[in-house]
DNA sequence: CCAGACTCGCGTACATGTACGCAAAAGTGT
DNA sequence: ACACTTTTGCGTACATGTACGCGAGTCTGG
């Protein structure tokens, strides 16, 4: 016997990859440790490293399956704005939602399937609706920009207690502008400068 | 003799955030530690927090000395929407070019004064361009969050080196799609969306 | 001037991600 | 079957932020 060694090939990438999805999907990424992970896993921290280059590694995954379920717009909207702006407003809930997501979305440019299907989509109906290509892929970058920006302005101030009493009337008021209504009537301020 | 500890009073926080704005004016924010503006103040670590709630806040009041000195437009534009493109700039700039500011705006709300002096001095711009202040105030709220959004992601795509070659056109494209023209650009057309 | 209260510097300790390298298990060619 | 290479699990170790509490220095009311 091998003294308390886990059998040899106890661990894969797609389990580690499972496992961490599971413990996300339960609320519980904050206690998401290597540590963690490992315990549950019945395997000490460093065996995870065989299969995955870091924990952002495990993250990108975890958040590419989550995003595959949550970026949908709700229904099949005839007009295009409100099929953009349905699908602007599912990609915030789920970054608001999901702090592992906000986490990946800032780190590095997200390119995995389910993002990349998203985008595509995206296009589709933005080449649809706009003038020329190009012209659509800056309507993309500007939308996509303002949605992740809001969304992590959304959660920032989520995790904000007011300490100081000596508030700004206008800091209170602003900092308060983070709702969803607010959302939606900037993108809708975006989408018509857009379509200048 | 008091072994080697050091003498009372031996820091305040001014000390501790001046010396720690040395460090990150000199670039070192990565390597900014507990530990290294410890040792620099010839002080052990623990000390500081006596004068610190921890090291976000002393991030806080760095980033404040920092933006005081970057965030005006470079001149004192005539129209309204070169002067709010100046100063979106301005801050976009800062918060690329400094990944302590990057954090502090991602993290919680910023309220520290220069920040309530440039929220001021763009509100008296809109409030002046708009025809009322709540249109001013939402305005404020979409260009803050455009600007802020666009400079986690710029930032975010230059700690990136594209370790997989089956790198869709597009995705590409789009990922590169974070220059200062883009950000005017987009920046424009949310601009004009507002006035409607 | 002195006792009690308060301020301050610090030692220890813990949780976290992960670099490095050893050794056991599995795979491979002969 | 045997020598080898490769894969895999893991022990140790380090840097980081910071909780906790001790004891020394300073201040304050009587």
């Amino acid at each position: 016997m091998t003294g308390n060694r886990a059998a040899w090939g106890t661990i894969s990438r797609d389990q580690i990859v499972a496992a961490a999805t599971r413990i996300v999907r339960a609320g519980a990424y904050e206690n998401m440790t290597m540590r963690s992970l490992a315990l549950e896993l019945g395997v000490s921290p460093m065996s995870l490293y065989r299969h995955v280059r870091d924990k952002d590694d495990i993250l990108d995954e975890v958040v590419d399956r989550l995003l595959a379920r949550a970026w949908r717009p709700s229904s099949n909207h005839v007009e295009w704005e409100k099929w953009i702006t349905s699908a602007a407003d599912k990609l915030r809930r789920f970054l608001v939602a999901e702090p592992a997501a906000l986490h990946v979305y800032l780190r590095h440019p997200v390119v995995t399937p389910a993002a990349i299907s998203r985008m595509n989509a995206m296009m589709d109906v933005l080449r649809g609706a706009l003038p020329d290509d190009d012209t659509a892929r800056r309507a993309y970058a500007a939308i996509h920009t303002y949605t992740v920006g809001f969304a992590a302005l959304e959660f920032s101030r989520s995790r904000w207690s007011d300490s100081s009493d000596n508030a700004d009337d206008l800091v209170v008021q602003l900092a308060s502008y983070t709702t969803r209504e607010q959302f939606i009537d900037g993108l809708h301020a975006l989408i018509r400068g857009l379509q200048c």
